[in-house]
DNA sequence: GAGATTTGCGAGAACGTTCTCACAAATCTT
DNA sequence: AAGATTTGTGAGAACGTTCTCGCAAATCTC
């Protein structure tokens, strides 16, 4: 009869039974190092019927790596966009052999830094981050001191030297302008959701997320490009909570030359401006025209179907964890900026204007 | 000049700095043990000026505990559930100063075996699982066998005991039965996803997720006291893939006499009928009713807005955390069925026929 | 003021692994 | 067949903590 061991067997329990030293034992699971095949066999066998499995956290300690990495992302469920990329982010980490620590932020500073200390206590190998803010970066700098390999997602830091993997959306939103253009709208409302206390309003504050620093330059752009001049275009800048999207929104369409077609920089802001054109009867893609940005299946299901500017989540999040592990595994790898494609998908939310002669920008 | 040491400080370089012992120096970080408050402070400034920050693993290593969470769930974007499940629970733990390590199965039995497996080698001190399937379980009696704690999420499975926190779905979609009735309906759709290969059939598969078996259960007991009978009702399992949902949602509309009214277990299903509605130029509301499970803000921003039968997702996820943490920080508490409420939130998505008599019971 | 108790601290083991080194046995050279 | 190399193994240190113990100094007790 077997003694039964209270806690789970270790690397001495089976190199006793096989009758082999611990180094040799750890040798023959590890497979490194010289050592018979007879010997493994031998070592196998008893580690398989003790139901051995090496501790992962004493090898963690031993070798100075927990083949684990820290994710700090905020959570956002309006918008598939962080849970996509949070699945793309495990799952490559998973297939190859990296498991992932995740806090979230929700968008705010100071928990944004205790996560990152708090990863860092836990020795991940690497970090990514989604930053909250471009505003304040000496905790990344502190990550970065630390040794601890860096890698930025969807958003620019101005100021730190990291790979960071983003979106075009600058070209994203330019193509939506150019396409509400050929649709024959002249009359842009642009609604931007900016985070910090701004409450609702037309003044553009200062410091901002890049993604959404990019949507409204490729806004301008686009306008600029077409001769769209500023009086055809509406601007509002709103804080993403409970109350202001729908003053926002409100706002955009009670003025007396109201916009044909929204552009919203977050899906939040879609469904408000959804949500109010139900209630006032207006329908979608008929009484007024939307773009926004990310697919979803929503987006896709909806009668009609919503037009949107689309990113590629999932591979966003396999690169970035690609270009992590490789700083991990060769530390000192240039930093790099990879920015992809992003994708007009075209459906029914924007009205088609071109058979009414009163919107060409003749009547500006 | 201070010499610069490559590597982080550990609680050698703290001790040293501040004349005295590593024990006290960890007594002093730690603050337990008998120890002068002077030196404390002494300590905690040597610490302070060294930048020192305790390593996690050493400590996990030395305490046989991790202060991690492991979380096994399954990652569907459609449905918002499980994403809002995982922040809850990620939040609930960082409340508590426990970390959570993720991984995603997508429903498959072996991911979920090897998932588990990984996350005990890397020794959380818990586990959370999202079980794919009710009809395998011995790897989560492994887990028991191991001694860590288990709670099962979302889903009970039977031969297992351990804490199982669900949902109500049973009352959830008797309720929406209920409504339905109210509103006039007398010809019913079901369409059930249905995990497994089963393509799309009106023939029950035998084993099963048990929200869905609780959401079958509640739709017969429904219309089983309302007199609803089972020429009244059109079931339709369906596989949750690209090409089954929309097939079997055909198949529905097709009847001679269709239904005016179809309930969904889950959103991929929900949207797929929005989705053949709108190419029919059917209207929701009105053509055809639509109730389906969980709450999502574009159900609430649609026009009009769908009908749901709502879950506690947070409630959920921190309950699970709660239990969990318990059982980790005294084991041998007792298994529980924690069963928590749902609530019908009523939009327009359920036409309202009470003024049509050709739709009474009696014409059945 | 002598014994009993409390207080504060250090030495060293322990957690479970891997890694370096040394060394004997086996094999290769010519 | 004697030296050189290769092969296989074990002893022991190391990773950075915390914890148990023991002991001296300080304080209490009557």
């Amino acid at each position: 009869m077997a003694i039964q061991k209270s806690s789970a067997p270790t690397i001495i329990d089976v190199a006793e039974r096989a009758g082999v030293s611990r180094a040799t034992a750890s040798r023959a699971m590890g497979g490194y190092g010289r050592i018979a095949a007879q010997t493994v066999e031998q070592v196998r066998r008893a580690a398989a019927e003790l139901g051995y499995r090496p501790n992962e956290v004493a090898r963690a300690m031993r070798q100075g790596r927990t083949r684990t990495i820290g994710l700090v992302i905020i959570a956002d469920f309006t918008n598939a966009f962080f849970d996509r990329a949070t699945k793309a982010i495990v799952d490559a980490a998973k297939s190859h052999g990296y498991q992932v620590l995740i806090t979230n932020t929700d968008e705010d500073i100071a928990a944004e830094r205790q996560a990152i200390e708090t990863l860092i206590d836990k020795q991940v190998d690497g970090l990514i981050v989604v930053p909250s803010t471009a505003a304040v970066h000496d905790h990344l700098a502190t990550v970065q001191k630390s040794g601890k390999p860096l890698v930025l997602f969807d958003r620019r830091v101005d100021g730190i030297v990291a790979t960071t993997i983003t979106t075009d959306d600058f070209s994203g939103t330019e193509a939506a302008v150019r396409h509400a253009y050929a649709m024959g709208h002249r009359r842009f409302g642009f609604l931007v959701a900016a985070a910090g206390n701004y409450g609702h309003s037309t003044e553009r504050p200062a410091v901002m997320i890049s993604s959404v620093e990019d949507r409204i330059n490729g806004f301008m752009s686009g306008c600029a490009d077409l001769g769209i001049k500023p009086k055809q275009q509406s601007w509002m800048f709103c804080e993403d909570n409970a109350r202001d999207p729908e003053i926002a929104v409100a706002k955009l369409l009670d003025q007396p030359k109201a916009p044909t077609i929204i552009l919203t920089t977050n899906n939040d802001m879609a469904l408000v401006l959804l949500k109010t054109a139900g209630n006032r009867r207006l329908v979608i893609g008929k009484d007024i025209s939307l773009i926004t940005v990310d697919d979803s299946q929503w987006a896709a299901a909806m009668a009609p179907g919503i037009t949107v500017v689309a990113r590629p989540v999932e591979d966003l999040g396999s690169i970035t964890v690609e270009k992590l592990l490789a700083e991990i595994d060769a530390p000192g790898q240039k930093a790099e900026k990879i920015v992809l494609p992003t994708e007009l998908i075209a459906r029914g939310s924007v009205a088609n204007l071109v058979m009414y002669p009163e919107n060409e920008p003749e009547n500006y």
